[in-house]
DNA sequence: AAATAATACATAGTAATTTTATGCATAAGA
DNA sequence: TCTTATGCATAAAATTACTATGTATTATTT
């Protein structure tokens, strides 16, 4: 099967979400774990992720500490405060998405 | 709980599923269809869905039917044989899509 | 040793999709 | 009569992601 797009607005969830589980992430390193947990039906490309992240620095939801590994650049992303918050709403925003869209699409989930 | 934004890419799917069950729909009764399967919960914008619906029908997704009723028009929509088709796959795009979102914001559905 | 693949970041241009804001018009209900 | 509901439509703006490209280091394969 090959790896299918994105449904648009979900990126930034996912990278939370990582972020929550994992306390801090590179950016190669979410890409990787995305491959693996959707068993490559799912792929986030660089330029999806970067801008993203870069985006959610700006908005003060994630920190960053850079790290030389060799002679390689890392950056480590973090959830700040602000960032934890907005995980638990951006969360709940998805189970009530797919809850509306099994609704939608499966008549034997409406009454739920 | 206010009316939330469609996770964009996910509208055509609605609108397929919605006139795969329905056989034949108008704009405004898809737009209450969706309000009372999702409880208020989503709200299709018109300015998306009088869209999408031409888009549909210039790929021959759909065909049309204008009906008066009463003094005021109404276009009913109803899928093609390809449209039939394209439904299916949509479907299990979005159940694949919503597998790999559920595995990758809650740990429990991952070895599925 | 050289070529290739993997790791690691980044950005500009483009495309797709949706929201917001408008507009028009008829019908029903308060 | 005024407001709400029904019913369609489109243009402008915003959002979000993809494609393509670039740079550079490290590991693996040939």
């Amino acid at each position: 099967m090959e790896p299918s797009n994105l449904y648009k607005g979900s990126l930034t969830t996912i990278i939370l979400k990582l972020l929550n589980e994992n306390d801090k992430m590179y950016g190669y390193e979410i890409t990787q774990k995305v491959k693996e947990i959707t068993k490559n039906e799912l792929q986030l490309t660089e330029g999806a992720l970067y801008p993203a992240l870069h985006k959610l620095e700006a908005q003060g939801l994630l920190g960053v500490e850079v790290v030389k590994v060799g002679n390689r650049v890392r950056k480590y992303y973090q959830l700040t405060e602000a960032g934890t918050k907005e995980t638990v709403e951006k969360l709940a925003e998805l189970e009530s998405y797919i809850r509306n869209m099994r609704a939608l699409v499966n008549p034997k989930f409406r009454d739920e």
